[in-house]
RNA sequence: CGGGGUGUAGCGUAGCCCGGUAUCGCGCCACAUUUGGGAUGUGGAGGUCGUAGGUUCGAAUCCUGCCACCCCGACCA
């Protein structure tokens, strides 16, 4: 049991957030909206990006880094870019500062002025594409297909640790094609790559989906997403990937000579996920007892704790870790050896279950005695007791942190699949929202109209017109008008 | 940015209404006994009471501004 950390039934936010800063996940800085990402947490963070580094690496991309600081005036190149951004921009208005005459510290030197302010990147589109412009003369030149691992800043009003904060960490694919038909094909091709990190490695089931024009990204022409359910009820959009269509490449004139010996205008698209993965790995598998990582994400995947009076048990039984650890290490298994003499057993078994280790096991001289292990698994909280003999410990190992993955992913996709609800009339619609929550299957109208007074009504948004949905004729649950096909509905994050 | 709430030692808190220099628990340090689910005892250290002003002989307490955090809206990955 973890000391006091509260239950997800009582307070689902504050559980959230007490864990995140028990887990030595992140806490707030001095600095409104923003995060420290501790070291524990960043290592979280740093086995998401190798993966996905990996992926988009061998789906063709390459890295690159572009600045931090955007001309004002690129900004409004693309209307509804700047539309959408706009007000949430952090603004670079001077260069220097000097100290204050009356001695009270340090202030802005107003001779130190900027002629044309600098935004903080709220993303990088402009920069990129007017980076683009020299890059791109030739069909030869294309397609480019470039990835950028960044920080960004949005003002946003409202923060929660991972889940928005204002300075984030993420990656941003930008990529130009000479034709419309390839460009989408790559929009597909990484949120696919999305949803198969997802569900691969954060074991996160996702709902692959087109976003309706109300949702869509600023300056794109489709936006496709991954959606996840939360365990609250609530949906959280994991990653998004923009067919851009030729709108940066008019807004910034990036025009390349085609193959027939015309001039044509690039297509484009860019995509993104970023430290709000962090959020959903979190809240997606994580209860009571404290967080619950995918061995495939976690930082270690074993610890070994010792359990011993005196230093000649120590001793014993440090000669066996020390093989256990080899042994799992020759099998690519994280571990950690946990021989601190400054905490008690019980206590370091509580802090790896709050910081969500996979698997624990215990070795103490009665284990040396019967040679056994005593394994604990963190996703059911079972305690098993296992012989040296009965097989080689990698192997037994091995077996049981896929099989921990798999479980933890089925755990999550059944309580999806038990929390997605087909509605079928407005009184339903609402019933359902405000009793069980989840993601609501619904036939739609297609008109912007309906879907901002249902927003209006309820707080629910269509998080996606999913890209498996089934062809059927229905009438819109709340216009009564003819529909195609049902979406998905959802209070979301 | 609007409404509500909170801010006192590393963490959680009492004290605030009714002004007199801060309570308790956890944690921390030392020693001893302990070690298979967050040990026990004894001793000890640690506080510009979020911050800047104001009122007062005197402010954690009363007043004002600011900052941060939490909840609810508007905004959003």
């Amino acid at each position: 049991m973890s000391k006091g950390l509260p239950k997800r039934s009582e307070d689902y936010s504050l559980w959230y957030n007490e864990l995140v800063k028990r887990a030595d996940l992140a806490e707030n800085s001095p600095v409104r909206g923003c995060m420290v990402i501790k070291p524990y947490g960043y290592s979280i963070w740093e086995k998401m990006q190798a993966e996905l580094d990996r992926m988009f690496k061998e789906t063709g991309h390459t890295n690159a880094y572009f600045p931090l600081f955007i001309p004002k005036s690129f900004l409004s190149k693309e209307a509804s870019h700047v539309e959408g951004f706009a007000k949430e921009c952090a603004v670079v208005t001077h260069y220097r500062l000097k100290n204050a005459e009356d001695g009270s510290g340090v202030i802005v030197d107003p001779e130190a002025k900027l002629e044309e302010e600098l935004i903080v990147r709220p993303t990088s589109e402009t920069v990129i594409w007017s980076t683009y412009k020299n890059w791109i003369q030739s069909y030869r030149d294309l397609p480019l297909l470039v990835n950028q691992w960044a920080n960004v800043v949005r003002w946003e009003m409202r923060t929660r640790l991972f889940l928005r904060t204002t300075e984030f960490l993420w990656q941003e694919g930008h990529t130009a094609h000479a034709t419309a038909k390839e460009a989408m094909a790559e929009t597909v091709q990484m949120m696919n790559v999305y949803a198969q990190f997802a569900e691969e490695y954060m074991a996160l089931p996702v709902v692959k989906g087109k976003k309706t024009a109300n949702e869509r990204f600023a300056g794109a022409d489709e936006t496709l997403c991954i959606e996840a359910l939360m365990q609250d009820g609530k949906a959280l959009q994991a990653g998004t990937s923009h067919f851009l269509g030729q709108n940066f490449a008019k807004a910034f004139e990036v025009k390349f000579a085609t193959k027939e010996g015309g001039l044509d205008y690039v297509w484009g698209t860019s995509w993104g996920v970023s430290t709000r993965l962090m959020g959903a790995l979190i809240m997606a598998h994580s209860d009571d007892n404290g967080l619950v990582l995918p061995p495939k994400l976690a930082p270690f995947q074993v610890v070994i704790v010792p359990i011993y009076r005196g230093e000649e048990e120590l001793t014993l039984i440090s000669v066996k870790a020390n093989e256990i650890m080899a042994d799992l290490r020759k099998a690519g298994i994280s571990v950690k050896y946990d021989d601190r003499d400054t905490q008690k057993p019980g206590w370091k078994f509580a802090e790896y279950e709050l910081k969500g280790v996979p698997i624990r096991i215990g070795l103490g001289p009665r284990d040396l005695e019967n040679k056994t292990l005593e394994i604990a698994r963190r996703d059911t909280l079972t305690k098993e007791s296992f012989q040296w003999e009965e097989m080689p410990i990698a192997q037994k190992i091995g077996k049981l942190l896929e099989e921990i993955q798999e479980q933890i992913y089925q755990k999550a996709f059944d309580f999806r699949i038990e929390n997605t609800t087909e509605v079928n009339s407005w009184e339903e619609f609402k019933e359902v929202l405000e009793t069980k929550a989840g993601f609501l299957s619904a036939h739609w109208d297609g008109t912007s109209e309906t879907e901002e007074k249902i927003k209006e009504l309820t707080k629910a948004t269509i998080r996606c017109i999913p890209l498996d949905q089934v062809q059927e004729s229905g009438s819109c649950i709340f216009s009564g008008q003819p529909s195609v096909g049902r979406v998905l509905f959802a209070k979301a994050y």
